[in-house]
DNA sequence: TCATTATATGAACAAATATTCATATATTAC
DNA sequence: GTAATATATGAATATTTGTTCATATAATGA
């Protein structure tokens, strides 16, 4: 039932790919960063909506946003003194539901 | 395409689910363990075998099995003084099959 | 029992990481 | 222009993390 999209191509990792899955899970693997990718799922945030909503300070947001941005894990727009974020890596956020889906019922 | 059997829930996260996605992400988040997940994905191998096979030392492959180990990523049997690991947990599973082939064909 | 082989483990160390604090940058309103 | 607000950034710090080295444990065969 899962994954029925996904082939299981059995592959040698080449030092690329291996890099980039590493470092998209090490994304995912920090809880501040995923409360932040959870509360974008549900609605584009300015840097202090995250702030507030997740009791954080301004620039541990700010921080980890870079983090995210320089991964393309979210894109911004910028609204008068605003920025507000989203996310833009809907594979990335695909693994993120489907893991948060599996903790919740397993 | 993706996913249609994880329904969007929009949650928030709870302290014990936080914990345990973020656990597993960091367990995928290191490149050594993603090649042994990777290699055991194929076939189950010995400590020696995955040590040769990914040019690894002993004590590396032991410590990041026993990581493995704890978070309950991998199972393991003896036969006569080798062990023989393979995977146990199918969903963890899917989730690097996923993101490696997303990072293969994207 | 003793030697051999395979694996596990603890301590030490270096490298990576997340947060905080202070401050810089940028936009808007006046 | 200046003040106010929002965000970004760099340095410092504490913690976590991955590997190595040395050694311990465990099973096998002679």
């Amino acid at each position: 039932m899962d994954n029925q999209d996904v082939p299981n191509e059995k592959m040698d990792l080449d030092e690329e790919t291996l890099f980039i899955v590493s470092q998209t899970f090490k994304a995912l693997g920090d809880p501040t960063r995923i409360r932040i990718l959870n509360l974008l799922a549900d609605r584009e945030c300015s840097v202090s909506e995250i702030a507030d909503a997740l009791h954080l300070s301004q620039s541990t947001v700010s921080h980890q946003l870079r983090f995210l941005k320089n991964l393309r894990l979210v894109k911004f727009r910028r609204a008068g003194t605003s920025i507000f974020y989203s996310p833009d890596d809907q594979h990335v956020m695909a693994l993120l539901r489907q893991a948060i889906h599996h903790a919740c019922h397993d």
